[in-house]
RNA sequence: CGGGAUGUAGCUCAGCCUGGUAGAGCGCUACGUUCGGGACGUAGAAGUCGCAGGUUCAAAUCCUGUCAUCCCGACCA
């Protein structure tokens, strides 16, 4: 017997978190990183994941009266320069393209010729260029609104990638409404918050709180931004999802202008929204454990890997055509309107690998068929959250599988949110803030801290100190709770209510 | 953009100080014994030692240059 770790996962979640993430996305092989610096390639079972995430929230979209569109991957470097902040906020870290052609300078190298009269830059997010093309097509209230959606990948150039959390392009869909007045771009924006959270919590299995940014970390160029922030099970947060509310700011800079019903030139009021790839990330990071990946159902590539036993060749063909019988059974039904997918693993492989690749892949359930099973018509059930096993009998099993399934994606739920509840705390002095968010170890700093509701006085000085001192921010001003009035922790000035603080991806 | 390190087999790395036949583990291929939770044995395949110069009878090893990557500091879905 070799000598093997207790976990599939070296180092373990308490051991080195950013290391065991590392390892999972590679053990799942879900991604990898590409020769592109700072770019990833994305593997079929990660890239799966993503096609079900756009599938559910493409549904929701177009649900709540949104459609899909696309728009240029290059824009005008003169676009970008129409809305101040939004320059301030992407110029370090946009991808120019400025020659259009290669030519070999002779010893077989490729050089650029042709320079462009005016350098593209490749989109870090779509705001002015799809501005542009509202103003053409807004001119009466009648044409309002507009809400399309988009799903594209975008590039902004970042100095330290991680993959799916932070990488140099990625991909995500980027919603863009335009809107006759204030109100209801404010709906708009909220409305689609909503739908982020409400899909964090159905599919994902993920909680999250909604709440409006604080002024610096607005999207540049917004007048308000909201967010959910969930939080993953290092105790940082992990915002994965924006809604902003851009009031007249693009409009007036993209010049979408209409004739209200009163027969007056107005500016429309936009809003964007959008989540990414980051979202496996969190996947990944909310329901992993120290054997691997932990697949919610509900956005899981397969729900249901069965695996063959054959430990003597005469039963082979009998136990593979049981297997089989029994796939057709389960992909013949459906689960929330979707087949179940299953997959029979018959490579020939050693039993104890291959159960273990799929374990790290988190699928959620295991289904072992053997001689033995099949003279009792049953089979060895192991659930990949509780890491329960049970003999089962087929009936009994493909009977219940929705109410497995279901049961599983509570189950993951309930436990997230019970992390994020115990990880939780209300602070009212700074030394318990300062001592909650230090850890004791400072070169490797351990799993320590969470989320802090405390007060603050709405300054940036207090950001910035908090900052600067702790790696501490505001992740958000809660929109749930009531708004109880105090003192800001730090200043001692009055405070509104209570907002979440902590450290952050 | 500032500071530190590393480039050797598909992957992780040893060898370099003190120049002399290119190494290990994992993975891969074949065969055998195994097989209900990460098997073992035997035999194999696999490397312009990042790239370009230089020193030398001889360079993975010493020198110079160059390219790339990684880590640490300011920004970020």
């Amino acid at each position: 017997m070799a000598k093997q770790p207790k976990t599939a996962i070296s180092p373990t979640r308490n051991e080195d978190y950013p290391e065991w993430y590392q390892q999972v996305v590679k053990a799942a092989d879900l991604a990898e990183n590409s020769p592109v610096r700072g770019c990833m390639v994305i593997k079929p079972w990660g890239y799966t994941i993503w096609e079900n995430i756009q599938k559910h929230l493409d549904r929701m979209f177009k649900d709540s009266g949104h459609v899909n569109a696309y728009f240029p991957l290059f824009i005008p470097k003169k676009y970008l320069e129409k809305e101040a902040a939004h320059v301030d906020g992407f110029a370090k870290e946009c991808a120019v393209v400025t020659h259009s052609r290669l030519e070999d300078d002779g010893t077989g190298k490729l050089v650029p010729a042709s320079p462009l009269e005016e350098p593209l830059i490749v989109r870090p997010t779509s705001e002015t260029i799809i501005g542009e093309m509202y103003a053409k097509w807004v001119q009466s209230y009648r044409d309002l609104p507009i809400l399309i959606n988009q799903w594209a990948n975008v590039v902004r150039w970042e100095m330290r990638t991680r993959l799916f959390l932070r990488t140099a392009e990625f991909l995500w869909q980027e919603g863009h409404t335009a809107h006759a007045n204030s109100e209801e771009a404010w709906e708009e924006t909220r409305k689609m918050l909503d739908v982020y959270a409400t899909f964090s919590r159905d599919y994902m299995a993920m909680p999250v709180i909604q709440g409006e940014k604080s002024a610096s970390e607005r999207f540049p160029g917004a007048v308000s931004t909201l967010c959910i922030e969930a939080m993953m099970q290092d105790r940082k947060a992990l915002q994965a999802g924006t809604s902003h509310f851009l009031g007249q700011n693009f409009s007036k800079a993209s010049n979408i202008q209409f004739q209200s019903e009163a027969g007056e030139l107005e500016y429309a009021w936009t809003t964007s929204w959008g989540v990414s790839t980051r979202l496996v990330g969190g996947l990944i990071m909310t329901h992993g454990d120290d054997d691997g990946l932990i697949c919610p159902p509900r956005l899981a590539p397969q729900h249901v890997v069965i695996l063959p036993i054959i430990n003597k060749e005469e039963t082979r063909t009998q136990v593979l055509e049981f297997c089989e019988r029994l796939r057709q059974r389960l992909r013949s039904l459906r689960w929330h309107d979707d087949p179940v997918e299953v997959h029979v693993d018959a490579r020939d492989i050693r039993g104890g690998e291959k159960s273990w690749q799929w374990v790290k892949k988190g699928v959620p359930l295991r289904i072992e068929v053997g001689p033995r099973d099949i003279e009792n018509n049953s089979v060895f059930m192991a659930r990949r959250d509780t890491g329960e096993k049970k003999s089962i009998s087929v009936d009994e099993f493909v009977g219940n599988i929705g109410t497995i399934l279901d049961n599983i994606q509570d189950t993951l739920y309930q436990r997230a949110l019970a992390f994020r509840t115990e990880n939780t705390h209300k602070i009212d002095s700074k030394a318990d803030f300062y001592n909650f968010f230090t850890p004791e170890n400072q070169e490797k700093p351990e799993i320590h801290g969470g989320f802090a509701l405390a007060h603050w006085d709405g300054s940036a000085e207090v950001e910035e100190q908090l900052k600067k001192d702790l790696k501490v921010t505001i992740r958000c001003i809660p929109f749930e709770g009531e708004k109880v009035p105090g003192k800001c922790i730090i200043s001692g000035r009055p405070s509104a209510g209570r907002v979440i603080f902590g450290k952050s991806y």
